[in-house]
DNA sequence: ACCCATGCTTGACATTCATCAAGTCGGTGC
DNA sequence: GCACCGACTTGATGAATGTCAAGCATGGGT
């Protein structure tokens, strides 16, 4: 439950060669001016459409690590566009069970399960310290209405998550314990690759068992096969520090043999 | 792949008395007169918003079963709104593993994982004769925006999609076999009932094999729960048909432990 | 600098489910 | 009516993963 003050060391934003993630002073809430503007935001908008689209954002919010951004059955008024930090999603059956639905990362849109009832169906918690942009939902259907380009995007953004969630299905549906490790190692180096980080080495932001409820597999299953990829050469674990030295190998065992 | 050339016996449509679910002379191409609206359409709209939400439905379209709707990579055009009929979803792995990811029925609309790319990233395959609407997205998209009523409606359905998805990941992700038969039960009679059937029995319109993608199982353990079921008196099965004699039990069954 | 808590690893064993293999059931076509 | 076919059931066996338990490492806090 303690945090870093300082944000953690490998997110730093996109591509902009600037180390430091905020200065405060040039905090405006705007999304004319983020970095991050391509992911979150529709491309090819005319200027006028940028002003309006720094409407969408109310404001700013900084979450602690561990703290929750919202929980399942709190009432639902804005989607969160991630900023800075990482967060898992997850899921309480009545019987308590739990399981992680997603990790997102910056860029990352997050809150979209709140829609249907008004109310949020699922956890969100930061992994680590993050800054969040509050999207207040209703401000977003006004402005869909008259940029065109917005609306595309937010059914895009659905319409993604869903996608996104097949292939989660077809995981935990199909694979087995070293496919679905694999599957995941890769999602996230790409996912960081496309932010600027490197394709090869990342810090993982959960713990194992964080990872196994995410997989549908035990903590133990997950330690036991990233110790097998360790043994095999293909990956070099320390902690949650993880090194990938054959890709190739990763996504071998990803596409190997039809199972199911 | 023979089809029966009158409607499924158990398909007829919602609250309504009539107990023919098509005269073919009033099947004209409008929600306004459809008694699936209230499944498919947003409510409460006045009479001249309804008026415009017919022009959503270019046109309908006849299924034959194991016919395909649509086919991962073809382009996205229109979702479909479901009008009478039983459709499976499946993707599938670039190794050829193949996952169910859901089974829709009359209300429900498909075709969501396409608008994110302009192309539809899973299958969708009639489970028997079935008819659907055919709803262009662009036209979604600019009825929308002046219908707030519909706008908000497609949020709210592309969200609910996103809770489903959590639920089936929760299932894939935590439960055992037994579980994992019983909320699969426990769901379709659930919304079978909501469409004016029977609480306690259901004909069964996949095989057991899908079933067991669709639960990442085997189907031989399929067969075997439901043998166990039946065996416990909780269910009686024969073939494709299924009476629920202890919805309690089932109920009990998915609620039990917390295992992950 | 030390200590403690938490997360992680590893081993031994248990359980669940998949696999392989027969065989049955029910419907369809000849 | 009979043969065939696909879908389903059931049994025997084994593999993958879960469970329980013990001990180790790291890093954050004092």
């Amino acid at each position: 439950m303690k945090e870093t003050p300082v944000p953690a060391p490998n997110l730093k934003l996109i591509p902009s060669g600037t180390t430091e993630p905020f200065d405060p002073h040039s905090m405006k809430v705007a999304c004319s001016n983020c970095n991050l503007r391509e992911l979150c935001m529709p491309i090819g908008l005319s200027a006028e459409e940028l002003e309006r689209i720094d409407e969408v954002v109310a404001t700013r919010r900084k979450i602690k690590r561990g703290a929750i951004l919202f929980r399942n059955g709190e009432s639902f008024q804005s989607l969160f566009a991630i900023r800075t930090g990482f967060f898992k999603t997850c899921v309480t059956a009545e019987d308590g069970r739990d399981q992680v639905t997603g990790f997102q990362m910056a860029g990352e849109i997050i809150g979209l399960d709140g829609i249907v009832n008004d109310r949020h169906t699922c956890d969100a918690i930061a992994l680590e310290d993050a800054e969040v942009c509050v999207m207040p939902f209703d401000r977003i259907g006004e402005l869909s209405r008259e940029v065109n380009a917005l609306q595309h995007h937010v059914h895009r953004i659905m319409s993604r998550e869903i996608v996104r969630e097949h292939g989660v299905m077809l995981l935990l549906g199909s694979m087995r314990a070293e496919e679905r490790l694999a599957a995941f190692l890769l999602n996230l180096v790409q996912r960081l690759h496309a932010r600027g980080f490197s394709r090869s080495e990342l810090v993982l932001r959960m713990t194992r068992e964080e990872i196994g409820s995410y997989l549908g597999l035990k903590l133990e299953t997950v330690s036991r096969t990233f110790s097998k990829f360790s043994e095999d050469g293909i990956v070099e674990v320390r902690q949650r520090h993880v090194r990938i030295l054959d890709t190739d190998a990763l996504k071998s065992i990803v596409n190997r043999q039809a199972c199911n």
